[in-house]
DNA sequence: CTAATTTATCTTGACGTCAAGATAACATGT
DNA sequence: ACATGTTATCTTGACGTCAAGATAAATTAG
């Protein structure tokens, strides 16, 4: 009996009129998007880096080389706003990790590209990510996992 | 070939050393949450409502007569700092929804009830939530939704 | 060549959250 | 009684995000 069995149980008490069997399968996806999310943070934390700071190292880094891409192709890929993106970056060009290259052809744009520092850190910091990632999976066998995984896979398609 | 197929090809080819399966399950995780997020939040929306103060006010219709709790309950239950639940609670007084009032054993702590407009809010919110939820969750068949429910039911689980 | 439009990025102000700590009342041991 | 510790709630300051719009450069239409 968890905490999402017993919220579907208060909702049946109060509300029996709803069909809420979706509910408990949000519910669950939340909590374990929570748990997951919190635990991740905190290898990131181990050198002093945070969820947003990770995320567009590991997007550099994965780019392949020249581990450089636009704020606006970062911004894209990411799903976030120019806002967050301007902020981001400023932190990381604080930090030392990635620089603003200009752009010779388009006096608009900015290439971000990973600095030697940042190409160091971030091979180093995905490299415990996935140890990290693997432990916090090991709860569920592989084929489970299999399962799992084409079940998301199919319900994230469902959204397009 | 979807957005999470593209950024496991990616690491793949930069990092053909890390073992990265865990990674695709994970992303799944986070994008299904985001998605989901986005669109009920729309439902709130419609009755000036955010996702916190829905939460508040849905923990307290569900837990029944005389839906009233502490802020102490709100908070241990949503798993969110005193500074947030105090944040939330003054903007639910603040719009006549719920009511803080005192326990006249102890001077330190009150409780958060709803107000009859409170209630007649969040019953009619609710009902319109699970529709979202319902529509949400329709790119899955009942089956599927079974089988994905105990997965997710036991990867939860597992962090205990 | 100029004016209007589009594109790329940054700025501003507001929001919800958290961590740390302040405040005030209650409970307990002597 | 009184001092000490505990409990319940609120305050403060910082952070990451977004929406809206500002800025500036490039492109297109006439």
């Amino acid at each position: 009996m968890n905490k999402i069995d017993k919220i579907i149980g208060q909702w049946n008490r109060e509300r029996p009129d709803l069909e809420i069997s979706a509910m408990a399968l949000i519910g669950r996806v939340k909590h374990i998007n929570q748990h997951l999310t919190k635990e991740m943070t905190k290898t990131f934390a181990l050198h002093k880096l945070n969820f947003a700071s990770f995320d567009v190292l590991a997007t550099l880094r994965r780019s392949g080389p020249p581990f450089a891409l636009s704020p606006n192709a970062l911004l894209t890929t990411m799903m976030v706003t120019s806002g967050t993106m301007t902020n981001r970056i400023d932190q990381l060009v604080k930090a030392g990790w990635v620089e603003r290259i200009g752009n010779p052809n388009d006096g608009r744009s900015f290439i971000i590209a990973l600095t030697d520092q940042g190409f160091a850190l971030i091979d180093a910091v995905v490299t415990e990510h996935v140890a990290t990632q693997a432990r916090l999976t090991s709860g569920l066998n592989q084929e489970e996992q299999l399962r799992l995984n084409k079940l998301l896979d199919k319900f994230l398609d469902s959204f397009e």
